[in-house]
Formats: structure tokens, C-alpha cells, sequence
DNA sequence: AAAATCACGTA
DNA sequence: CGTACGTGATTTTG
């Protein structure tokens, strides 16, 4: 057993040292400082000025290359540099962390420097016009948020900055100072590193001491003398000629900084040495230019500089003004919301006692050591850390009270055997983190896994279904706010290189480090915690069935699913791809036709110019960079036009080319997807729709077209296939007719509704006699799609105004529609109405069974953001309800094939439709298990209608 | 190079 | 000014 201790005090390296003065009689040791870390009293220092003038030239640049506009509002105001001094200070919050920031600035007018001499910072091109003024709005914004400026009369903010990191250095704060100004580098101590800017100001590099040594070879303190030598172009001070940094660092590694190295200037021969002597007294004034003051008078209480709270309003002001987008600003809200919550995270004991498991004897005795009942967290130990999903689990980190690490592709066949048969014990509880991932990574292998208790990705969906991730380490800071901190870059490639070695001599598994063992542990037991945490959370709000008897046992048939994949017809696909050639060329040449210059169809940009300006073609809606063109803009158009213009045939043409772009977009996509097996496996997400539905993505199965007849040839290429066993019989779609209507029947309670379902009567028919007060039979086309239109935007939170501008009717009409609808079914508005109430009051909807969906924005001062969360409630309990419906059915649907034996299996979800794989001779078995489990998987107060059809392709079996 | 925007496919 | 998604091309921003 090999058990790795706490690398981490080990490797603390010894202070490097490098010696000065080597040549003199009394050489000196010049320590090279090792930063110390203070994540809890960390400091921002801004050189403002310096940070505002590169964000400024950075930017106009890029607007040169653009050749766009660039940073100007309407009103002519430049704010280049405003934008990019947002940017880069958000950017450092997020990644530097700092706990309390300042921004220093110059201010006008002489300074002690230019006192002394005339020319300093002389010779610099005039400041552009545009920067004028922008430098005050850096100061209005900074101050919107509550951040400290500080300025010092007569002295430049570089000195503010060398004052404030001395004081808090003292005071045990670790400070990082951003400046361009490498003089800068003199202020580095283990408390202070500098931050300095590289091509472009959001290229930043922390400079340490060890960085400043690796670069010009002198220690930080010492990089004034080296300055003050070579001269200092920005400042318009030159150096001795002829001298580098190179001779420089020489110098002063020989004979020690400035003082020193003057009365030792006669030892250094050949032309660089006259030339010194020449200049001594330049040398002595750049050194004393480049001091920067450490004991200015500041009027700051450090206290003070704490990261504010920004208030979004003001800062919504100016951002307007200067016409500033939303995602600047939400980053700045973000940085100051965020930053002053995050710092109190906790840090978890170790787990280091870690075993490399080589031997069914060791897994027997750490099993043994395990107490009875407790769940081991099982998670894969990869080398990659985000291997692509579907990958063969090679590793794996088992973590009880201790740690064992397991290499599945090193194993014989006894520890095998062992690790096999206690996954695949169901009473062996296990706690995962990626059920379905887990599983089918397992599978790859022929592994089974059983006994699985709980899955901290599906859990925390459960619990809070909006986040953006739940990776482990996202859910630990979220929920119990708990870091786990990464290996150091360093420490590990050096044990990396140990492992390595032991690979070598004696078999090591994985070339995984030790210290990367104790982390990977600990991130063990901490999601043990997790779990622990979120089944309260889950177990008080009742939703623990939704955890144990939904999403676990389909993240287990979906593993299957994706592992199954779909076959796919290769010629046919080969075949439809170069067919859908000839059609784009063709749509292209004649949109080209149209123009005396060239155009690429898919730039939205080009497409405005030529539209709306060469072709003179009437505007459409607005989007944010101009007018829309998409597909319902041109069909709108093309029903405005003369046919016989260019811009009708421009217009045809882009419609076919679109739609044919398309086809061959996804066609190609589906053919660089088809895997050695000639199937398509894709991912189904399960975590990832906050309304409980899944997704599919790499490639996305769920929106292969249907529509249109082109879009049929797609479906036909899905095909039956075959697998070990041999070829199946055919594939089989059910789905469901009409599932959110039949839902919201249920949910509002609505007599109308259900009657009309009851009855088996075409829903948009009975609808629609209702509304318009006719006999069924009377209800004409028009009317039909009318009224469909109107139920399904229902579901969504359809406004009249949106009804109109979908069937093109006028707002008026659109209302009385609504109107007679509500008055006829006014269950449904009863029921639409209460549904956004309660989830005001409540904060979240929830599905039939009680799966929820939080809205805090229904609560929202902001009109716009309140109304979406308005629809979003209204959505959230039908659009969920119909996704725990057919997972339900999925569950019921496989436990069915298997209990009768049966070889058949389900590929697909689409929503509202499984797609099955039919083996020889069990068509009826099957058709029936998909009628019964798909109806029976809910009990609602109308029936669920199912439908069925089978065929050799996906389109063949639709019905 | 990464992020945002637009467009468009599905339920 | 209709919900929920994923993908790809182009443009913008850095």
C-alpha cells in the first residue's frame, strides 16, 4: 500500500537568492522573494491612467482594422478607452480575485519629476484628441460602483501605488498592482506583485520576482539601477549608449546597483566602460527619477477599498450614456456582486490517505475498512479532465473514509473481477457524480454498475434546475461553498515526471501524481457532503422520488441509448449530400444575378446592404446591429413586392439558398458524426433544460427536419440496423398527439377542453367551432389553423400581439380572438392567470409531479425581464409535466422490453417521441409495450393518445 | 481566439 | 411583444 502524505509543505522551495556585487569587496545577497498567497486580504492596485491610454490605442486600432465606426456614441463621444478600462479591470476581478481595489491617477499639472527635469515624459505624441475626457468617465463609472480613486498632487499615480502597496504590504495584505509602467517592478516583494500588460492590455502577466529575475536577470529592486542604465524611451530618458539590459544586469550582478557600480566604473573596460564613466551623472539622475515614493501623505483608510456592491442603476446610467451593450455592463455587475460574496469559501480537510490499488488483496482490505452502509463516492480518475462524454471509463477514484484509486486498464484479472463485482453489487451504495456518464463509460467496458444511491449532477438539477453547470466543483462553491484548490502547474508535472519513472521500474498504474490522488480524494468526500446536502434539500420539498424513481434509472437507460446509437443509410447519406449541391448553386447564381457585385448569402451584414440599401427593399424589424433578415422577414417581403423585380428574385433566390444551405449544413454535420460502428451516438443532456426536458447534442437529434420534403429525405437515411445478434426487423416511432394541450386540459380543469379531448374529436376543429360559434363540420381551414395557432401559443404565453403578427392579422382581430377564446374556455385563462400568481408568491411553478422551476424575475422592477418570466411560468408546468410524462414512459417502456426478454431497443427521444429498434418477430409485442406504457405513464383527466407506425427508415416509420 | 449575434432546425 | 433547446457561419471584441 502506498500512501502519499501532503506534498505541499515539502514542497515549499527555499527563497532563491542572487547575488549582487560579485566583484566588489562586500557582495551582497539579493533575495528573490517567493509571493505569498492572502486570498482573504488580497489588494487591486490600478495604475488608471496607464490602463485607460493602452485600452484606448488597443482599441482604436481594432476599429481601424474593422474600418467600422468603432467607440463613438451618437453623440461623437470616443470611449475607447472608457470600454477597455471596464473590460480589463473586470477581467482582473475575475481572474486575480482581488478582495479591495484602488485606481490611481495622474493629475495635471507639474510633478516632482518634471521639476527636476524638464524633459521627462517629453517627446511623446500629442494625446489624441479623442482620449480627451475619457479618462473622467473612467472616474464617474469607477465612482458609480464605489471604488476608491487616489490622487496625489504633484506625484504620479505610480508613486500613489508604491505608497498604498508598502502600507498594505505591512499590514500582511497581498497586493497586485497593475501598471505598464515597468518601474513598477522595483515595488515587488513577496507581498506585491505587479501585473503588467502585454501586446494588448488583457494580455496580463503576473510578474514576481522570479519572473522579473528570468527576464532582464536582475532582482526586481534592482531593475531601477538596470533602468537607469539603459534608459527609459517612454520617459524620454536616455541611457548610457551602447548599453542593454544585457550589460546592464552584467554590471550590477558585478558590482552592484547604481552608487556601487559608479565607484567601481573604472574597473569596466573597452568602449561600454568609457562610455559610463561619460555619462555618471545621466545615470544618477535617471536613478533618482525612477525612485518611485513609498511615503506619500494618502488620505485612504485600506478598510475603505473593500470590493463594493455596485449599484446597478447608476452604473445603468452611464453605461447608457455611453452606449455601452448589456454584456459589459452585466460583467461589471457581476465582478462586484460576485467577488464580495465568493471570499469566505471554505476549504476541506485532505484526504490523503489514497491507495494505489494494485491487487485484489488491497481492494478486498480497503472494502473491508469500509463501514456498513456507507455510500463510497465513485467518479472517474481521467487524465483528461474533460474527457468527451462517452469515453471508456479507464480510471477510477473510489472514495470512502479513505481514498482508493483504481486503474481498470492496468488491473489482472482477480482485481478485475473484484472491482467488476462490487460495482455491480446492488448492495454496495455508491454515490456518483454523472450517473449516465459513468455508466456508459462503464459499459464501454462491459461493466455493470448497480447499487447507486444517489447522483449529485442529478440532484443538484433537481434542487436548483437553472444553473449553468453542475460540474462538481460549480455545485461545491454554490451549495456549501467549499474550494478545493487545483494542483500547482509545477508540482505537478514534477511528480508527473515521478510517476513516470515509477511506471517504469515497477508498474505504477496511471500517470496520475499523488498530489493530484489526495485532490481528486478530497473532491471525493466533499461530494459526499454535497450529496448529503442536497438529499435535505431535496427530501424537504418532496421531491426525492423525482431523483430516485425518474432522472436515476433514466440516466441508466439513456447511457444504453446513446451507447446503441442509430444506423445510418452511408450511400443514401452520401448520396443526399451531393444532391443538395446543385440546388444551392443555382439558388447562389441567381441571387448573384440580381447584383453587379460579389455577395456571401450567409453574412447577415452583406445581406442588409444589398437588401435594404442596393435593393431598395422595404425594412423589416429591427435586431441590434440593424433589420432582420430571416426566413419570415423574406417571406413577408416577397409577398410586398412586384415579382418581377430584382429584389423578388433576389429574395427567391436567397429562400431556396437558405434552405438548401441548411439541409446540406445538417447533412453534413450528421455524416461526420456517423461513428466506425456506422451508427450515430448522440449525448442526451440531462441536466441542462431548466423546464425537466432533455437535450441532444453532438450531433443534436432532436431537430432533424421534418417538414419539408427535403428535409423528409433526412429521416430516410436514419435506418434500421443491426447488432451483434444481427440485422433487426424495423424501427418504430410512437409518439404522443397533442401531449401540452392535453396537459394544460388537465392542469386548468377546463370542461370545455376535456370534453373535447374525451370525445376524440379533432382538437382545433372542436376549438375552433367553439370560438367562431359554428357547427364542427363548418369550421373552415382558415379557421382551423387560426385557432391551432392560438392553443399552441397559449402554451408559451402568446400576446395579441404576437398572435397577430403570426397569422398576419391585425392586433384587433387577434384580441376579439383571444377574447372569445378565454370566454369559451375560461378555465384555460383561470388557469394561466393562477399559475403565474402563485409562482409570484411561491417563486417557482412546478410540474404535475413536483418538479420545479424557480422565476425570481416574475418578482422584477424591469417590465421587459418580469413579462418573460411571466411566460416562462406559464410554460414551465406543461412544457415539464409532458417531459416527466415520457421519461415516466421511458422507465415503464424498458422495464416492459426487458421482463418479456426482448431484444428490441428504444435509440431516440424527440420530446414527445421514442424511436425503437425493432428486432425480428416483435413488432406487436413492442407496438403494444409503447401503447400501454406511453399512455399509462400519467393519470390525468383526459386520456393520452398515442401514435404508432414502423418502417425500414425514421421517415418511413413516421405516421 | 473567444464571445456575441444571427439564423434556423425540432418539440 | 411565444416556450425549450443545439449548431454553424459570420461578426465583433480583445
Amino acid at each position: 500500500m502506498t500512501e502519499t502524505k501532503d506534498k505541499a509543505a515539502q514542497d515549499q522551495p527555499a527563497t532563491r537568492t542572487v547575488v549582487i556585487g560579485e566583484k566588489t569587496d562586500s557582495p551582497r545577497e539579493v533575495p528573490l522573494p517567493v509571493p505569498v498567497s492572502r486570498p482573504e486580504k488580497r489588494l487591486l492596485l490600478i495604475d488608471g491612467h496607464s490602463l485607460a491610454f493602452r485600452a484606448f490605442f488597443a482599441l482604436s486600432r481594432a476599429a481601424e482594422y474593422g474600418g467600422g465606426p468603432g467607440f463613438v456614441t451618437s453623440e461623437g463621444v470616443h470611449t475607447e478607452g472608457v470600454y477597455g478600462f471596464v473590460n480589463t479591470m473586470v477581467k482582473l476581478l475575475r481572474e486575480e480575485k482581488p478582495t479591495h481595489l484602488v485606481v490611481s491617477f495622474d493629475l495635471e499639472g507639474p510633478t516632482l519629476r518634471s521639476q527636476e527635469y524638464g524633459e521627462y515624459k517629453g517627446g511623446r505624441d500629442e494625446t489624441p484628441e479623442e482620449f480627451h475626457g475619457q479618462v473622467p468617465n473612467i472616474q464617474r463609472i469607477l465612482e458609480a460602483v464605489g471604488i476608491p480613486i487616489v490622487t496625489s498632487e504633484g506625484h504620479e499615480a505610480d508613486d500613489v501605488l508604491a505608497t498604498l502597496a508598502t502600507t498594505a504590504a505591512a499590514e500582511d495584505f497581498e497586493v497586485l498592482v497593475f501598471s505598464g509602467d515597468r518601474d513598477a517592478f522595483q515595488m515587488i516583494t513577496d507581498h506585491v506583485t505587479v501585473v503588467y500588460p502585454g501586446r494588448t492590455p488583457s494580455d496580463l502577466r503576473r510578474m514576481d520576482a522570479e519572473a522579473v529575475f528570468e527576464k532582464y536577470k536582475v532582482a526586481p529592486q534592482n531593475y531601477p539601477d538596470l533602468a537607469a542604465l539603459t534608459g527609459e524611451t517612454a520617459d524620454n530618458l536616455p541611457g548610457v549608449p551602447g548599453v542593454g539590459p544585457g550589460f546592464a544586469a552584467k554590471w550590477i550582478t558585478a558590482y552592484g546597483p547604481v552608487e556601487s557600480l559608479l565607484e567601481h566604473a573604472d574597473k569596466i573596460t573597452g568602449k561600454k566602460g568609457e562610455a559610463l564613466r561619460e555619462n555618471e551623472d545621466l545615470v544618477r539622475r535617471n536613478r533618482k527619477l525612477n525612485r518611485l515614493l513609498t511615503d506619500l501623505p494618502l488620505d485612504i483608510d485600506l478598510t475603505d477599498a473593500a470590493l463594493p456592491h455596485a449599484d446597478p442603476e447608476t452604473v445603468a446610467a452611464i453605461f447608457d450614456e455611453l452606449e455601452f451593450g448589456s454584456q459589459l455592463r452585466g460583467r461589471l455587475l457581476d465582478a462586484f456582486g460576485a467577488a464580495a460574496a465568493d471570499d469566505d469559501a471554505v476549504t476541506p480537510a485532505e484526504v490523503t490517505d489514497v491507495t494505489r490499488v494494485r491487487t485484489a488483496a488491497e481492494f478486498a482490505a480497503w472494502t473491508a475498512a469500509l463501514e456498513e452502509g456507507d455510500a463510497v463516492v465513485v467518479r472517474r480518475l481521467s487524465v483528461e479532465p474533460k474527457a468527451p462524454s462517452g469515453t471508456e471509463v479507464t480510471s477510477l477514484m473510489l472514495t470512502g473514509a479513505t481514498g482508493a484509486a483504481v486503474d481498470l486498464v492496468e488491473a489482472d484479472q482477480d482485481l478485475s473481477g473484484a472491482v467488476e463485482a462490487w460495482l455491480a453489487d446492488p448492495a454496495a451504495p455508491k454515490i456518483v457524480d454523472g450517473l449516465k456518464d459513468l455508466y456508459h463509460g462503464l459499459l464501454l467496458r462491459g461493466i455493470e454498475l448497480a447499487g447507486v444511491v444517489d447522483d449529485v449532477q442529478l440532484s443538484g438539477y433537481l434542487v436548483r434546475p437553472a444553473l449553468r453547470s453542475y460540474e462538481l466543483e460549480a455545485q461545491l462553491a454554490q451549495h456549501l461553498d467549499v474550494e478545493v484548490a487545483t494542483v500547482e502547474a509545477d508540482s505537478a508535472a514534477e511528480q508527473q515526471g515521478q510517476t513516470a519513472l515509477d511506471l517504469d521500474t515497477d508498474g505504477e498504474p496511471s500517470g496520475v501524481s499523488d498530489a493530484e490522488l489526495v485532490r481528486q480524494a478530497t473532491l471525493g468526500a466533499a461530494c459526499r457532503q454535497l450529496s448529503e446536502h442536497l438529499r435535505g434539500l431535496l427530501e424537504a420539498d418532496g421531491q426525492l422520488p423525482l431523483l430516485t424513481e425518474l432522472e436515476m434509472p433514466l440516466a441508466v437507460i439513456l447511457a444504453r441509448m446513446e451507447n446503441a446509437g442509430i444506423a445510418i443509410d452511408r450511400p443514401g447519406i452520401d448520396q443526399l449530400f451531393e444532391d443538395l449541391q446543385q440546388p444551392i448553386d443555382q439558388a447562389f447564381e441567381l441571387a448573384q444575378a440580381q447584383l453587379d457585385h460579389e455577395i456571401n448569402l450567409g453574412s447577415t451584414k452583406q445581406l442588409q446592404a444589398v437588401m435594404f440599401d442596393e435593393l431598395g427593399l422595404p425594412k423589416t424589424k429591427k435586431t441590434k446591429t440593424g433589420f432582420t433578415t430571416d426566413a419570415a422577414a423574406v417571406a413577408d417581403l416577397l409577398g410586398r413586392v412586384d415579382p418581377e423585380t430584382q429584389g423578388s428574385r433576389f429574395l427567391v433566390a436567397l429562400m431556396n439558398w437558405r434552405e438548401y444551405s441548411k439541409l446540406k449544413q445538417i447533412v453534413a454535420g450528421l455524416r461526420d458524426a456517423i461513428a466506425e460502428d456506422g451508427r450515430i451516438h448522440t449525448t442526451y443532456q440531462q441536466t441542462v433544460a431548466a423546464t425537466g426536458r432533455l437535450s441532444s447534442t453532438g450531433p443534436n437529434l432532436q431537430n432533424i427536419p421534418v417538414r419539408t420534403e427535403q428535409g423528409q429525405r433526412i429521416r430516410d437515411v436514419f435506418v434500421v440496423g443491426e447488432d451483434a445478434q444481427g440485422p433487426f426487423e424495423c424501427l418504430m416511432t410512437a409518439d404522443y398527439s397533442q401531449i401540452e394541450m392535453r396537459i394544460m386540459a388537465h392542469l386548468s380543469g377546463d370542461e370545455g377542453l376535456i370534453e373535447a379531448f374525451r370525445a376524440g374529436e379533432d382538437l382545433h376543429r372542436f376549438v375552433g367551432s367553439r370560438v367562431f360559434d359554428v357547427a364542427p363540420e363548418d369550421v373552415t381551414p382558415a379557421m382551423r389553423s387560426k385557432v391551432k395557432a392560438m392553443s399552441y401559443g397559449l402554451v408559451y404565453g402568446l400576446s395579441s400581439y404576437g398572435l397577430s403578427q403570426q397569422l398576419n392579422i391585425g392586433v384587433d382581430e387577434a384580441r376579439t380572438m383571444m377574447s372569445g377564446y378565454f370566454e369559451r374556455f375560461g378555465g384555460v385563462r383561470d388557469f394561466l392567470r393562477g399559475v403565474v400568481e402563485e409562482a409570484r408568491s411561491k417563486g417557482y411553478t412546478e410540474t404535475i409531479d413536483g418538479r420545479r422551476r424557480y422565476l425570481p424575475e416574475l418578482t422584477s422592477d424591469n417590465r421587459q425581464a418580469r413579462q418573460a418570466a411571466e411566460r416562462m411560468a406559464l410554460n414551465a408546468p406543461i412544457q415539464g409535466s409532458a417531459a416527466d410524462i415520457i421519461k415516466k414512459a421511458m422507465i415503464g417502456v424498458d422495464r416492459a422490453l426487458r421482463e418479456g426478454s426482448m431484444r428490441s431497443r428504444v435509440l431516440l427521444q424527440v420530446h414527445d417521441e421514442l424511436i425503437v429498434e425493432v428486432a425480428p418477430g416483435e413488432a406487436a409485442a413492442v407496438e403494444e409495450i409503447l401503447r400501454t406504457e406511453m399512455a399509462g405513464a400519467a393519470d390525468l383527466t383526459v386520456p393520452l393518445d398515442v401514435n404508432v407506425g414502423t418502417g425500414r427508415t425514421w421517415h418511413q416509420a413516421a405516421h
